[in-house]
DNA sequence: GTTCCGCATGAATCGATAG
DNA sequence: ACTATCGATTCATGCGGAA
């Protein structure tokens, strides 16, 4: 069967099939993000098929290859991902993977940390609870689009006093050019109340909705959104799931296109999706 | 030079030397615990020799098979190691050490994410500041020791104290997050005693004392010897630097070995031990 | 004794310029 | 072309002195 690669691709759609197929007949340099969280390694056996941490690399190659195929040179790949433990270690998959994915074409440009504010309870003899998980971000080039001020957070009111008066610090520091100086551009600071994040993430998780409890909550692909993309860009996740990036993108203004291979998850993603049209795009919560 | 292996070795001194030497001197099986910050790849160039990244593992290995000797078979190992930027990317020595640790023997059995607090400041076009580091936890068995209890957190004084202390950032910051802020947890905490703590550690650098500015806190050594070591336990900091190790296991308690190749370190975590020494133990910041 | 406020400084990174 | 140096950017924390 051939199908005609098309110039122009369809939005604000769920596909069901494997993603790899699917993006197969997609044009070249089409996606602004791709903002996903696949199947962990042995995670979801039924609706993946339990792919075993030994061959993860292999089964997601092919597929990231798309990936670079069709994300624009300016574009970002988030990956959230994170190794489990198994017999006792952690499995070192996902580091393998960077390495490929890195001889594959792509630039490992950061490693993001989401912080699980309220991670699942547990106790276990040797080992305390994972708050944690990567996100990993993939570049195809250095000069990709990020929009830095759409993700700013409120500033400690630290910078008001300090601005009342130029400290003499400031003056000093800046004359003696001791290590790196600072102070050199007070005037930048008049007005400020908002501050740069980190590359660590506070975020809750969220399983208020029993129906799809999301593998990751809304926070998480809306601030790589903001910070990725613009109003009207195409957002990819190839691993939709229940559809979380999908309304993220919807809430941002921002045009979606989501494969999910699983139909049962390729279901809820449309219930939820269609659900949400009807409402009018009313803010959603996970 | 031919030097008789010791059965006991001698605790709570500073060696000068490169630590695969010292140790090759050592018996097996006498340390309880390994905390240790090495120099990272291309940082401290003066010091010691400018490891290059690509050559960072092969550096580092013939030093780790020594720790892999001498640590007893409940003992831990606690790395703490961050990858820098180059030409754009994150590298990869961290990962492929990782790798090849466990190649070399080692179990990996976790990955703690130290938080820091206050990070380093700046502002680049495509990137955010870097505010966490790897703490990774090796192990030669399955079956180490591990005191939880040593870290849990008292719940109510912890609740406490931290929104005593809470500083004016993370109120502000939290305020302006619906349903994932600190509010909501802190009724969960009320009606708790204790808590075990998580793999994310919250820590801010300090560096207030100019003279002995420490690569890491106390804070993290503190709270590893805690987990992994008893009264008395030897604990073994390779790369002992300012010997901000040292001070953390005095304050605990604990035995120490520290040692140094360079001969400026050397001496200051010297005269920092002795100052410590004279003040008759008393608690020593940074 | 508290509380408040000013101050120093930190495992940084990028891009331009110079050798 | 390739490396080395330099200037610019910028935020949270704990300490110490002052109120």
């Amino acid at each position: 069967m051939t199908i005609k690669i098309k110039r122009k691709i369809d939005t604000n759609i769920v596909i069901h099939g494997d993603c790899e197929d699917v993006l197969k007949n997609y044009p070249n340099d089409c996606i602004d993000l791709i903002v996903t969280s696949p199947p962990y390694a042995d995670a979801r056996k039924n609706q993946y098929g339990g792919i075993h941490p030994n061959n993860y690399a292999k089964w997601f190659l092919p597929k990231s290859e798309q990936f670079l195929r069709v994300l624009k040179p300016t574009g970002t790949f988030i990956l959230n991902i994170k190794e489990r433990v198994l017999e006792g270690q952690r499995h070192t998959y996902v580091l393998d993977l960077i390495i490929k994915l890195r001889e594959q074409g792509w630039l490992w440009t950061e490693e993001f940390i989401w912080h699980k504010k309220n991670c699942y309870p547990g106790k276990w003899p040797n080992r305390f609870r994972d708050s944690w998980e990567r996100c990993l971000q993939f570049n195809k080039s250095k000069s990709f689009a990020m929009y830095q001020e759409a993700v700013m957070v409120p500033m400690g009111n630290w910078a008001e006093s300090r601005l009342k008066k130029l400290s003499e610090t400031d003056k000093v520091r800046d004359e003696s050019k001791v290590g790196s100086g600072f102070g050199k551009n007070i005037s930048n600071w008049l007005n400020r109340k908002m501050a740069y994040p980190t590359n660590v993430l506070h975020f809750a998780t969220e399983c208020s909705n029993k129906s799809h409890c999301a593998a990751f909550p809304l926070d998480v692909p809306e601030w790589f959104i903001k910070l990725f993309t613009k109003d009207n860009n195409v957002v990819l996740d190839p691993f939709l799931g229940s559809g979380t990036t999908a309304v993220a993108a919807i809430n941002l203004n921002r045009q979606y296109v989501g494969i999910e291979k699983n139909e049962d998850y390729y279901l809820i993603s449309q219930n939820r999706l269609d659900e949400f049209t009807r409402q009018g795009k009313l803010k959603w919560k996970t």
